[in-house]
DNA sequence: CTATAATATTAGACTCAGTCTAATAATTGA
DNA sequence: TCAATTATTAGACTGAGTCTAATATTATAG
């Protein structure tokens, strides 16, 4: 790839990042501001809005990954020319995630509380996890749409219950797929 | 009651609510200014926020209503001596649910999409019930948490579910406990 | 009738998130 | 050296929400 043209880079979602969850273990999220985040950086405030359309994007950035790593896992059993059930398709989805690898976000889970900017964007992330869930079922078993999406949205919530179940759990908590297993009734 | 000290208030939540309805309605959420609000009832965007604490606060004031209503109806339940399931609870509070008695902010629930703090207060909303849904199993049902968490979050899930997918269905729709009835998966 | 205590309303200043525009800086390639 | 291109920046603006201090309206005590 050829060096492009124009002023090259010096900002990276990471740097901001970095910066920005140190501020929050110090001081909060509520009382870091994004002018304080970019500076610290090395940056502007308006560099930091080039980069993050929000404070609150910043803040979800791993689940994000996650989220679309789920939505892959969906996409690639449902290829499968006898595809399982969303709830065996979440387990085995589950049996990979190691608890080393929880998005900072979910470990700090109780901040949402404190911030409502985040409320919004922790549920408009749920709303996408319901929205593949409701996408999955109505390829795999279509029938009555209200019972579809009643079973799309109870899978979610109890799929975002059992994760903070298990990160409350703190260390000694088993496999989440165990914990997943109990809390996804039928 | 003697009337008290004081100048007396000219202000009321009603008033301020009628004129931010007819605003919402006309130039949307988002385009509504709080000073707009004020304003158009006769008072200041000071006085405002001394009724309400948020724009958003008033925009759920009628569903609060309806939730405080669920939860008493609840706590009633949960008063005899042999409490019944959970999902007849619920589906013998749904039957008391006129159509024409739902909240203007239930209605037009598709402005939430558009506004930030709607989302997170509407998602406060519905952590409420949550936590009221996991008080009356824990009351009457008790068993691993784990599942019983999962069981709230799923039934608050297939609730709110069952409740826009009944007022999508606009006119003509049957009765909402049916709608529920089905939504409710045990 | 007047003063005062109590409460309501208000103006206005402030902080912060998010949007926008216009200026400037750093690079490539001609 | 010049133009094209892209990154960074300052700074102004809007709107929500907080806060303080001033003013208005009432009841009641003297």
């Amino acid at each position: 790839m050829v060096a492009s043209a124009g002023r090259p880079k010096r900002v990276s979602r990471e740097l901001l990042q970095e910066a920005a969850f140190e501020l929050f273990q110090h001081r909060g999220y509520r009382n870091t501001t994004v002018e304080h985040i970019a500076r610290t950086a090395g940056f502007s405030r308006a560099t930091f809005f080039n980069t993050f359309s929000s404070k609150a994007e910043l803040f979800w950035l791993e689940t994000d990954e996650l989220v679309a790593a789920l939505k892959k896992h969906l996409d690639a059993a449902l290829a499968d020319p006898a595809p399982q059930q969303l709830r065996d398709v979440l387990l085995n989805f589950a049996s990979g995630l190691e608890s080393h690898r929880i998005p900072w976000a979910l470990q700090n889970y109780r901040l949402l509380e404190a911030a409502d900017d985040l409320t919004a964007s922790g549920a408009s992330r749920a709303l996408e996890l319901n929205r593949a869930f409701a996408s999955y079922l109505h390829d795999t078993e279509p029938g009555d749409a209200v019972v579809l999406h009643a079973r799309a949205a109870a899978t979610t919530a109890m799929l975002v219950s059992a994760l903070l179940g298990w990160i409350d759990a703190g260390v000694g908590r088993g496999p989440f797929d165990e914990h997943l297993d109990r809390a996804l009734i039928h």
